[in-house]
Formats: C-alpha cells, sequence, structure tokens
DNA sequence: GCCAACGTTGGC
DNA sequence: GCCAACGTTGGC
C-alpha cells in the first residue's frame, strides 16, 4: 500500500464536503500538472490518501481518504464549458485522469503545517521540500506513522 | 495583497 | 532548443 497527500482549498472543496457527498466519494479531477498528474496514475485501490486544506487561515493536513477507483479519463478536460476544460486532450489522446477518493476518518487536531515544519522527524516530507506545489505528491511510510500517531 | 518558486507558452 | 514573458500556487 502506498501514501499520498492531496491538496484542496476548502472553500471550494473540504474534506467536510467529501464526506457529506454520496458514499462519501467523490471524483478527485482538475489536476493539471504532470507531474502531479503521474502521481495520480501511480494511485493504487486501497492507498491511503492525506487531505490537506490549502490556501487558508491554518494549512493543515485535516484527516485521512482512501482511492476507491483507479485512474480514468478526466471527464471536465473534454467539457468545454468547465475551466479545466483542454481542447488537447482526447480519448485517443489522453493527457488527464482523475481518481475516485472516499471519506475516511477526519484528525480530531488537524495536523497544520506549522507544526509539521517544526518535526525534525518532518524536514524532508515533500510537503515543505522547497518549492513543492504539487497538488497530489507521494507520503513516505515513515511520515505517514509519524502524522497519523500525533493526530489520534 | 505580496511575492517566491515554480510550470507553461511561444517567438526566434 | 533557448529563454523571456506570463500565469499559477500557496504561504505569509
Amino acid at each position: 500500500m502506498n501514501f499520498w497527500l492531496v491538496k484542496s482549498e476548502p472553500d471550494s472543496f473540504s474534506l467536510e464536503d467529501l464526506q457529506s457527498r454520496p458514499n462519501a466519494t467523490e471524483m478527485w479531477d482538475g489536476v493539471r500538472n504532470y507531474q502531479a498528474r503521474n502521481n495520480l496514475k501511480s494511485m493504487k485501490q486501497g492507498d491511503q490518501v492525506f487531505f490537506y486544506h490549502s490556501s487558508c487561515k491554518v494549512p493543515a493536513i485535516v484527516g485521512i481518504a482512501e482511492v476507491v477507483r483507479e485512474h480514468y479519463l478526466d471527464p471536465t478536460a473534454s467539457n468545454p464549458d468547465h475551466s479545466g476544460f483542454d481542447p488537447k486532450h482526447s480519448e485517443e489522446k489522453p493527457k488527464w485522469y482523475a481518481v475516485d477518493v472516499q471519506f475516511k476518518q477526519a484528525f480530531k487536531s488537524p495536523i497544520t503545517l506549522s507544526w509539521i515544519k517544526q518535526q525534525k522527524e518532518l524536514q524532508d516530507i515533500s510537503l515543505i521540500s522547497k518549492g513543492s506545489r504539487l497538488s497530489v505528491m507521494p507520503i513516505d511510510a515513515k511520515h505517514w506513522e509519524y502524522i497519523v500517531a500525533r493526530a489520534r
């Protein structure tokens, strides 16, 4: 099993929004960065995902989701009315993908970015590596364990 | 709102 | 293929 982190602005889609979806499941679409997309394609069913709230008052990992459907064509890339429309994307020549994620758990106390930065055990986590703005990134098992242990 | 750190685009 | 200009992300 692998571990990941996805970012979302809570104003547009929060962990609570995911929890309130039918079956607590939502399509994770709109990824338009090649490196993030490659990470998305590497996700396997059952992989565990940190849900991170970005661009908000207290940026933090707020809970856990699970990959319940592996990558498939991102329908928003084929929709001219969608902001993520990409004319170079097609079924014949796919560029962009989505996965389905399901809500698993909301942390009682979110793991804040500022706390993460203070932990010497987390200094090499991808989230705070220099200039990392990826919306989908892998998380080392040891970092996952350390954060989950704190969040319980 | 500022700005650093990217990624992308497009002229050449 | 280079690189300047531009757009985006996201913390602060």
